[in-house]
DNA sequence: CAGACCTATTGGCTAGGCCACTAGTCCAGA
DNA sequence: TCTGGACTAGTGGCCTAGCCAATAGGTCTG
């Protein structure tokens, strides 16, 4: 692994790693691995290639993080699937054209993550979801139509839910989402409502009822859909 | 390095790289670290942190490919985007991929389209539910487990809730459900019940009561987490 | 003052080792 | 026969110790 030329090459800077990382894709790809297929073990892999095995680590550590393998303690290295995080997301986005579409991923997330945010909800949880609700009355109340408070409130509900998945999603339909909030949020007299709907969810989260607080954002969601819907 | 909720458990199990990313992380963040500035010596943040040069280095391996960082030569590691600390948290912590919260996340996706497919589901739709079903009953009675069966099931019953956003989710879960190997866990000895509960989702969507389905859909779910949490 | 030359500091990588986990095998007991 | 436990081989996880290479910043010299 000794340099060619000392001479010239002022940014040829690679790391060991990443040429074995990419050593081993190139690998995988010449013996047409699929997903679920085994790598070869750390300690083949590095005499193989001449290098330490704490080399190898090093660059299934990159692989891992870049979603290509699964390194698994005492079993071994396995492919999965090489469609990263990243492609689900466009796929997501270029099929999430439709409004409809949207307010049901909406319900299903939602409503669970209010449900597991009624059992799971820390007192600290409780405090930021209340702040929330004061940022929101606060701002209708100066004639605001409360959207950063709605924002927050649902983040804070979405925190309390503790579930770093349906956080992960919640997020990726965030945006689409908050196009529809803001469209229902600037109906005359909605802001209002709004608010009395999100008091109800707290409330529910608060006394620790799971299906109560399911039913109220299912209720919400659906209201909040209806105007979306309507001028659609 | 305490897990923030206690009463589930097993599948915890995180690299102590990734731990030891988190807390450089969070250490930049404490101390209002910005672009381009820099980290602590490797030496330094391995005594600190009470593990080994090696696993320093592996934390700033997954730190750079995330690009957070960039780790110079004789020089030191410094901080690329600064404003990814908070996102960089939340991608080790959605790599942990912790059971349970797959399992919400299905419980979520799983129930609504239950019981879109209940509402909207057309004859063609139907028949591929029901041709799912033969194909597991076949199955089971020549010994089998009904594994082919019961995906194409579940993959029927997701299209009959025509919802291409749904759709998408689910097909982001099911990798991960492969992954962490719920699928041979939840195999509970007892294909028969699974079928039925199966047969029980069908009639439901059948007899177009989202409610029921989506009832039935959670029984289901539920049941077959139970089995995966008490085998592991 | 400019340039060459040290030198301390830092990352890059290796070597070797021990421990923990996984899966398969085999054997004893119900 | 079948279940369950012990054993074993193979694997990754992590550590210790060390040398080499690059960088930055000082100092020395012309």
């Amino acid at each position: 692994m000794s340099d060619p030329r000392p001479g010239l090459k002022p940014l040829a800077r690679t790391r060991l790693y990443e040429q074995v990382a990419q050593q081993i894709m190139e690998w995988v790809r010449e013996n047409g691995l699929t997903t679920g297929d085994r790598l070869l073990p750390e300690r083949e892999l590095a005499t193989r290639l001449g290098v330490s095995r704490a080399t190898v680590s090093q660059a299934l550590v990159a692989l891992e993080v870049i979603g290509v393998v699964a390194v698994r303690h005492g079993d071994g290295a396995v492919l999965t699937d090489a469609s990263g995080a990243a492609k689900v997301l466009e796929a997501l986005r270029a099929h999430a054209k439709r409004l409809p579409d949207i307010i049901d991923a909406r319900d299903a997330l939602e409503t669970k993550i209010a449900a597991l945010a009624a059992t799971r909800r820390t007192d600290d949880d409780l405090a930021a979801i209340d702040g929330a609700l004061d940022v929101m009355e606060a701002d209708i109340d100066a004639g605001g139509r409360g959207v950063a408070g709605d924002e927050q409130f649902h983040a804070a509900i979405t925190e309390a839910a503790h579930s770093s998945l349906l956080e992960k999603m919640m997020q990726q339909i965030s945006e689409l989402i908050l196009e529809t909030r803001i469209e229902s949020l600037s109906q005359p007299g909605r802001p209002r409502d709004s608010l009395a709907a999100h008091r109800r969810i707290a409330d529910a989260v608060r006394l620790g009822d799971p299906e109560l607080a399911a039913a109220a954002m299912h209720h919400h969601v659906a209201q909040v859909s209806d105007v979306a819907i309507l001028r659609d």
